[in-house]
RNA sequence: CGGGGCGUGGCUCAGCCCGGAAGAGCGCACGGUUCGGGUCCGUGAGGUCGGCGGUUCAAAUCCGCCCGCCCCGACCA
């Protein structure tokens, strides 16, 4: 059984064409070609846009979001998070008042100037980000510590007019994001604030889409423009060797209450600033789900974001497609009766292979086979993504036994991704091994004595890699250390590696 | 912004050096055949050869300028 199966596979592969089928690069050699080719052949995107960088987001990666929309959404909500939507233009200057948040930006903003005919007697940006345009507001709405906590959340999308090479879904010009804005009355809520917003971007990166993360708080130089400071969920695309930042909690202090005059008078009668925070993740979740996950047939997504969770694909013979289809349908039909998300395909035009690659390329997690032969046994074959495994499945079964392996799928692809990226991460106490490591597509694990100018070298000597910060929600002393740079005394133990 | 490479049907590319009727594979449409890992056969549609200018009887091909894209550097929420 298993020789002829593995000797198919390699008549299969030998067979191939280069180039036209299935995807031509292995992720282990060359990482960039493969994504790349991995989102077009999956239909995530089409990237053969008029405007480079803004790029289109096709229905199956479309879907993905709507997905992960849905499941933070509920999230946000359960959490006192309201939904409103602001503008997208924002006149210049509102932009500047932030002085640290405006520099920050504005290599990268995008402006409107003109209507019709006119020229504007001031510019307006496409939000890079909305903390201006929001905060405008709500100085105007936020009197008393009553209107206190405010959280609001928007959908919607954003302009980073980058000059770098984009890349689909982790760089590009336009993009889709939630942005949440919370007020408070204290810097005490707005730390708690912070953890509680860590807590459910965790979940939405681990629990719903398998990626283990690391949670980072950003060095000064690399905070969020106009923040007290920033912490960074970042996920690990192992083949590529680069950290990719998922999620960005901020606690803005009261630099922007300051900057927009967002006083409230508290319970003691004394007018105060508030305190703020900032939290966002993007459709880039989408392109660390298929760097993290995908392998060399495509894309493979965890069954608990996947648009179609199970493909159910009847084997036609001539003469014998009834029993099939009927058979198929009831299956599919079962299947979302039980809250499973299936879908049939009994395209008539295409061959059963060619079936099975497309809906591998599209990295749906399990694929049910009916065919005569199944039927014959009363049962169907049940193929998973993660594992390529197959496996007969009787039909009083099927509901059952789908429920429990995409359960399984859900935790293996989690537990995969969890070990590469702890063995990736390798301690280290000098700028040789450091720079070794790095190329060797490592997170280096290091002592730093907090220096701008060591942070810098780091970047210079490593060839691009950068301090992603130190751990934040758990303590790591730097006791007895020196820094990998100047060699004084260490004060933080921090995280370097390659980003996205 | 500096260095290198590339622009030819939807995609991947050949043709260019050495000027002489625009090609292939895949995809697409139609007909048949097949369908348990990208079936096979036939017919067909589809291209301002990135743009402008020059040389020439004749330019995808040679020359100049411009534009775009990719890679390597510098810069970067």
């Amino acid at each position: 059984m298993l020789p002829i199966t593995v000797f198919m596979e390699v008549v299969r592969i030998l067979y191939m064409p280069a180039g036209t089928l299935g995807i031509s690069t292995k992720k282990a050699e060359n990482f960039s070609d493969w994504y790349v080719e991995v989102v077009r052949k999956g239909e995530f995107m089409d990237q053969r846009t008029p405007v480079r960088g803004c790029d289109v987001f096709m229905p199956w990666g479309y879907a993905i979001w709507e997905q992960i929309m849905h499941y933070a959404d509920a999230l946000f909500k359960e959490h006192g998070v309201q939904n409103a939507y602001f503008p997208t233009l924002i006149p210049e200057s509102l932009l500047t008042k932030e002085a640290e948040h405006f520099e920050g930006f504005t290599p990268e903003v995008a402006w409107v100037t003109e209507a019709g005919d006119e020229k504007l007697a001031e510019r307006l940006a496409l939000r890079p980000t909305s903390e201006t345009i929001m905060y405008y507001m709500y100085s105007q709405w936020i009197r008393s510590y009553r209107d206190l906590p405010l959280r609001i959340n928007q959908w919607a999308n954003v302009f980073r007019w980058e000059t770098k090479a984009t890349r689909p879904f982790l760089r590009s010009r336009e993009f889709l994001w939630q942005e949440g804005h919370t007020v408070h009355a204290t810097l005490d809520e707005a730390n708690q604030e912070v953890l509680d917003m860590l807590e459910i971007y965790r979940k939405v990166a681990e629990e719903l889409l398998a990626l283990p993360v690391i949670i980072l708080r950003r060095t000064e130089s690399d905070k969020f423009a106009g923040a007290y400071y920033t912490v960074a969920l970042e996920a690990f695309a192992a083949e590529a060797g680069r950290v990719i930042q998922v999620g960005t909690v901020h606690n803005l202090g009261q630099n922007f209450s300051r900057a927009f005059d967002i006083k409230f008078l508290d319970k003691d009668g004394d007018e105060k600033y508030a305190w703020q925070t900032s939290w966002g993740f993007s459709t880039r979740f989408i392109g660390a789900v298929l760097a993290v996950h995908g392998d060399d047939r495509g894309a493979v997504l965890p069954p608990r974001v996947a648009p179609v969770q199970v493909i159910v694909i009847p084997i036609i013979f001539k003469g014998k497609e009834e029993p099939v289809l009927k058979a198929a349908r009831e299956i599919r039909d079962k299947l979302r009766r039980a809250g499973i998300r299936a879908e049939m395909d009994d395209r008539d035009d295409y061959t059963a292979g060619w079936k099975f690659n497309h809906w591998e390329l599209k990295g749906v997690p399990l694929r049910i086979e009916v065919g005569p032969r199944d039927l014959e046994k009363n049962g169907v074959t049940v193929a998973r993504r993660d594992t390529g495994g197959k496996k007969f499945v009787e039909m009083g079964k099927i509901v059952e036994h789908t429920k429990e392996i995409l359960g399984e799928i859900q935790a293996n692809l989690y537990e995969r991704a969890k070990k590469k990226l702890d063995e990736s991460i390798i301690t280290v106490r000098t700028m040789d091994e450091a720079k070794n490591a790095v190329e060797n597509k490592k997170i280096v694990r290091a002592f730093w004595c907090g220096d701008p100018e060591c942070e810098r070298k780091v970047k210079e000597i490593t060839g691009g890699a950068e301090i992603r910060g130190t751990k934040f929600l758990e303590v790591e002393s730097a006791d007895g250390e020196n820094c990998l740079v100047c060699g004084k005394e260490a004060t933080h133990v921090v995280y370097i590696a390659k980003s996205y």
